[in-house]
DNA sequence: TCTGGGGTCCTCTCTCAA
DNA sequence: TCTGTTGAGAGAGGACCC
């Protein structure tokens, strides 16, 4: 299929889907330059770990993102297996984001390497949606020595589905590269668009797309000569009502720059599957420290905590509690989790254990709330601070004083310098950082691993 | 001895109050 | 007073995204 570049300066054609090129890997690759041209996997490297990315030689070999690490290595022996530095990633991710600013302030962040851009008005200073593509890509090969694909449509799922075609494919004769850029017109949507599978339809993913091939629906083709009723009968009057609109090529979702956040959570997979609640409660309070410490960072609180428990047979569950007023320190968190996990049978084995908070609010209003619920309450404060005998919510507050002042402390002296009691180890303080076994639980000899 | 982590959104069920 | 209806909100689970 040919699809004209020229079509970037027609109307509307204003979306830019920007998505690197196997990020991780290639991020590995760049700092480690004698791993050019061989086959580099990306994720957790014990035996529950799972593939984050992989370079395009190990493509060839079909290892694929999000597969079982134990399969990757099957499939590709030769591969070099690396745990992946967060860290790292994060700081290209920002260099990225501040050239994709640079064309335009409306820049919606998927991920670490992926954004969608409206350009509607930055053609007068960048030129054309394709001019701007080219551009981008220059710059970031310029500046991150790093490549990326861009897709260009007049929707958001026209454009992520262009970037996808614009990637290099990996073959068994090794990478060939793709076009880098390419732009959809709206002529060219539906002939684009009709001949691939439902599940390049955003919000089908593998039930769906199973129970849609029950009924012979393998196409959007397909999918689009349904009726919306019939089409919702299948898979429910929401989502029904949004993939008949993008099956027709209809798709109204706006860039956000500026999208909210709605929760807050960390959860970690164990080696083995634990069956000791005591051991269970500390691995709540150790999550709980670091949720506790990613919300304070963003300024804001939460109501709800929601506990998730995932055992050894994979089946899951979850147990959440709202509180009246904001959580405002990490113990109280793990107070809440704690309490959860009471009610909950470990025996069977525990293989995975979270703790997630939602219904946030900002934190200065929260406080202040809080404030002004104790001096009405106690009826004393103390230079604006509530006074010693102010009740519970005075501990509370106190509480959120003390994780201010361990966050000041682990700022100047490192995440491992200080921490609730319960989560000391042998080897000091057991932290859990964002980005931590993001893959799984690392292998034994891993220096990234802990158990 | 298959199956991560951090999220969002939707649906269903239950409870409670009007 | 009792019963049925309705709507809101919370909780739980599932599907999906990267």
């Amino acid at each position: 299929m040919k699809h004209s570049e020229a079509a970037g300066g027609s109307v509307g054609l204003d979306v830019l889907h920007v998505d690197m090129d196997c990020f991780f890997a290639a991020v590995e690759i760049l700092d480690d330059p004698g791993l050019t041209g061989q086959a580099v996997i990306v994720g957790g490297t014990g035996r529950r770990g799972v593939v984050a990315a992989c370079s395009y030689e190990a493509r060839a070999t079909g290892v694929r993102s999000a597969m079982p690490m134990t399969e990757a290595r099957r499939r590709c022996p030769a591969a070099v297996i690396l745990a992946g530095r967060h860290d790292r990633y994060g700081e290209v991710s920002v260099q990225l984001h501040s050239v994709l600013h640079e064309f335009t302030p409306l820049v919606e962040p998927i991920a670490l390497d992926e954004a969608f851009l409206d350009v509607s008005g930055s053609h007068g200073l960048f030129g054309t949606s394709v001019e701007i593509g080219h551009a981008i890509r220059k710059r970031v090969r310029d500046e991150l020595r790093l490549d990326c694909s861009v897709g260009i449509g007049r929707s958001k799922l026209i454009a992520k589905l262009a970037s996808r075609a614009a990637k290099p494919q990996a073959t068994a004769g090794g990478p060939q590269p793709g076009r880098g850029v390419v732009a959809v017109g709206a002529s060219e949507e539906i002939g684009f668009l009709h001949p691939r599978p439902v599940s390049d339809l955003w919000g089908v993913g593998p039930r769906t797309a199973e129970r849609l091939g029950r009924y012979g629906i393998h196409t959007i083709a397909e999918l689009a000569a349904l009726n919306e009723a019939t089409l919702c009968g299948l898979v429910g009057r929401s989502v029904g009502a949004h993939l008949y609109g993008l099956a027709s090529g209809r798709d109204e979702r706006p860039v956000i720059p500026d999208r909210a956040v709605k929760s807050i959570g960390h959860e970690e997979t164990f080696a083995t599957d634990r069956h000791d609640a005591a051991a269970l409660q500390r691995e709540l309070v150790r999550l709980s420290d670091s949720v506790g410490s990613r919300l304070r960072t963003a300024g804001v609180v939460g109501r709800t905590v929601t506990l998730k428990v995932r055992f050894g047979d994979f089946t899951t569950i979850t147990r959440s509690r709202s509180s009246p007023g904001p959580l405002l320190s990490a113990s109280e968190i793990a107070r809440v989790s704690g309490s959860l996990l009471d009610a909950v049978d470990v025996s069977p084995g525990v293989r995975l254990i979270g703790v997630t908070v939602s219904s946030l609010e900002p934190r200065a209003s929260a406080a202040g709330r809080q404030l002004e619920l104790l001096s009405i309450g106690a009826g004393a404060t103390t230079h604006g601070r509530p006074a010693t005998d102010a009740g519970p919510e005075a501990g509370a507050v106190a509480k959120g004083e003390v994780d201010s002042a361990v966050g000041a402390i682990r700022r100047r002296y490192g995440a491992g310098a200080v921490g609730p009691a319960a989560i000391v180890g042998p080897k000091g303080l057991r932290v859990k950082r964002a980005g931590d076994a993001q893959w799984g639980p690392a292998a034994p000899d891993d220096p990234h691993g802990h158990d």
